[in-house]
DNA sequence: TAGAGTATGTGGTCTGACCACACCAGATGA
DNA sequence: TCATCTGGTGTGGTCAGACCACATACTCTA
């Protein structure tokens, strides 16, 4: 593997990791050596490991929690869409990516996942994406609440299509954004007539779906994402 | 925001980066403030700054490097790709990520992109596509060379898309599976007759694009892509 | 003027210390 | 006997301070 280049010492601990998840002696679920032994076995000082186990965490590959006891120390989870979020989140802050391109890649995304939804007919995935739309049509939930589940749907569906990496793309996507919807929320000039159109949209799409057609669910995806989308981002680029 | 939980000095110091980038006081090529002046006006110790630093770095929101002078330091680079290329590898060296998921979801990604790239016509993008195929023709490239210009030249239809988005995901699907594609290679009964395949294959999708014909590139790509999965993937998930 | 030598500031690494926390086992009480 | 309190112990989180290798920019010398 060409390791001529000079190796930094974090970059070791997260190789070290990444080897031992290949040969299976960590898998999901593994409890991490502390960081102390960690950092003892590999020769290296407890600082480095620390940044290693820093980047690890932040790609969603681990999860760390102080204290005693089998829930404390870093363990593995692997939520892939934790860091493919975090990375979006950053790089739409600093402008490299614009938010048309997020949109456009769900549009993409997601007509491709209602077609694929539609001919699986995963009915426990459409149920958990129907149990997230009965929530909100609670007409006590905030805008935001509302949309972290109009968010959860979406990423329902996209785990309807059975592929894990499109789902993790599209809560990523539908993550990133997040931000950018709440702030678009109070430029908008009726919001309850929006929610109400999101609601019935959702409803609709889902039906689509249910029944089996496909076509029908791509056209209403996408309709339904470009609606949002030419009401709100106008106010927020500007 | 909700800042009620607790949040760890680390992710302090992501955010207020995160925070100049979305002020506009950082942007791509900026250089930030050393380690020691970071840590000093945060309040924190350097440790910290430098785990929080990490993590961009990561993300390919920024590159560090040493020394002095304008090239030191750590700089905003916003490479999107970097992040999402490292956190498929590492999701997939957990097997919490199926190679197949990220096949399926290349032909989902690289089909539209065809289709895209053939309406929009991006003379200069194309010509780069083409270019790397003229690097690959050279017959005294390696297997591992010629893989990794077959990425570029995959990267570089998506890039022809214009969506930045769907370049940085088509850039990590490529990337994080080139171990995979790599470790297949000593396995296949002739490689070289697979090499001139995909060479032949590349030139056929790219006349298809440059032709204007989108389905047909589309029909083309997935045959490409397919073809060359039945022929690896057994080897390598045995 | 050209070159060698030096000063300076950068990230990279290490050591060792202390803290808050969460669990667990043994002591204590009813 | 059982419930409750109370330390002990090991975890990650944070900090301070030191030294190194390195790359540039400056200064001095031949």
């Amino acid at each position: 593997m060409s390791a001529d280049i000079r190796q930094r010492t974090h970059e070791l601990v997260v190789r070290h990791v990444e080897d031992e998840l290949r040969a299976g002696r960590l898998r999901v679920g593994s409890r991490m050596d502390g960081e102390r032994a960690l950092a003892e076995s590999l020769g290296v000082s407890r600082s480095s490991v620390r940044e290693g186990i820093r980047v690890l965490e932040a790609m969603g590959l681990i999860r760390t929690a102080v204290g005693s006891g089998p829930d404390s120390g870093a363990v593995v989870v692997a939520d892939a869409a934790v860091g493919m979020t975090s990375a979006l989140r950053l790089h739409l802050a600093s402008s490299s990516l614009p938010v048309e391109d997020i949109v456009q890649t769900r549009l993409l995304i997601e007509t491709w996942s209602v077609r694929e939804g539609a001919r699986r007919a995963d009915q426990a995935a459409l149920r958990i994406a129907g149990s997230l739309l009965d929530a909100a049509d609670d007409p006590d939930i905030d805008a935001e609440q509302f949309h972290l589940l109009d968010a959860e749907f979406h990423v329902a569906l996209a785990h309807a299509t059975g592929n894990d990496v499109v789902a993790a793309i599209m809560t990523s996507l539908r993550g990133a954004i997040h931000g950018y919807v709440m702030a678009a929320v109070p430029e908008l000039p009726d919001w309850p007539a929006m929610a109400r159109k999101l609601r019935r949209q959702h409803r609709n799409l889902l039906a689509a779906i249910q029944d089996g057609d496909g076509e029908r669910a791509a056209q209403l995806v996408e309709a339904h994402i470009n609606g949002f989308y030419r009401a709100t981002l106008p106010a927020v680029t500007r």
